[in-house]
DNA sequence: CTGTATCCCCGTAGATACTG
DNA sequence: CAGTATCTACGGGGATACAG
């Protein structure tokens, strides 16, 4: 361990955001709400993520004891994903910093406008959350 | 303006991260809080993080409309910050965070011994939040 | 005192192809 | 369907020295 990890342990406000400050730990709690969900439908709906990546903060948010992992021994394969009661204690917060920035969204025509060019570019119809 | 960056501008929960998803962001509003606070002072309070990164993110922050940074044409020179209102309103929610992060904490006695090994290596006294 | 200027490391995340 | 396996790129973050 290293002092640049020293954050992680030193306090719970570092505790909690690297358990959640990842890139798409929030918008994959978002995502999952009080539903489960395949993992194909969870790609979908956050069609911006790789599925390597996506792979990959499941496991994390697993270990971290944020969601459930069912593996169903089928043929296809079916493996669903749900909020753990410490991932659904996460839901209020989220939506209150979904207000937080709609409240003190500054409107940037540029971001919108280069927004949609790459969604068309990339042929992405529908984005996440 | 690339793929990887659309998550920013698609979402509200993803503007809301990223002006706030980085290492160091929440803990400097937390420790701002509604006091003013010199550059050294943050230094200090958070003495895990380098000058440098510290500069970084507070610059961002202001950009981003989280603090107020003010100079003042002395020597030696001195500059406050300070939270703005939208500051400010993301207190009550990270206070929130470290509620959730206390509650549902998983006590890891080892992290803890690795923990205050580092701190005592460093010689580091007192640390963040 | 409050930063800059460099330089560098390492981890996150992306693209793509492949597998049980 | 639900992933792995590789390889690569980028940039956040860190150490240290220097500046106004």
């Amino acid at each position: 361990m290293v002092k640049s990890e020293l954050m992680k342990y030193s306090c719970p406000l570092g505790k909690a955001m690297s358990a959640l400050g990842s890139k798409w730990k929030p918008i994959i709690v978002l995502v999952i709400k009080d539903r489960k969900l395949r993992f194909g439908e969870l790609a979908v709906r956050i069609n911006v993520i790789s599925r390597k990546v996506l792979t990959d903060q499941l496991r994390e948010m697993q270990t971290d004891g944020l969601i459930i992992r069912e593996e169903f021994k089928e043929l296809p394969p079916r493996v669903e994903y749900s909020l753990t009661e410490k991932g659904l204690a996460l839901l209020p917060i989220l939506y209150q910093l979904e207000e937080w920035e709609t409240k003190y969204h500054v409107y940037d025509p540029q971001k919108e406008k280069d927004c949609k060019m790459i969604m068309e570019e990339k042929k992405i119809k529908k984005t996440v959350v």
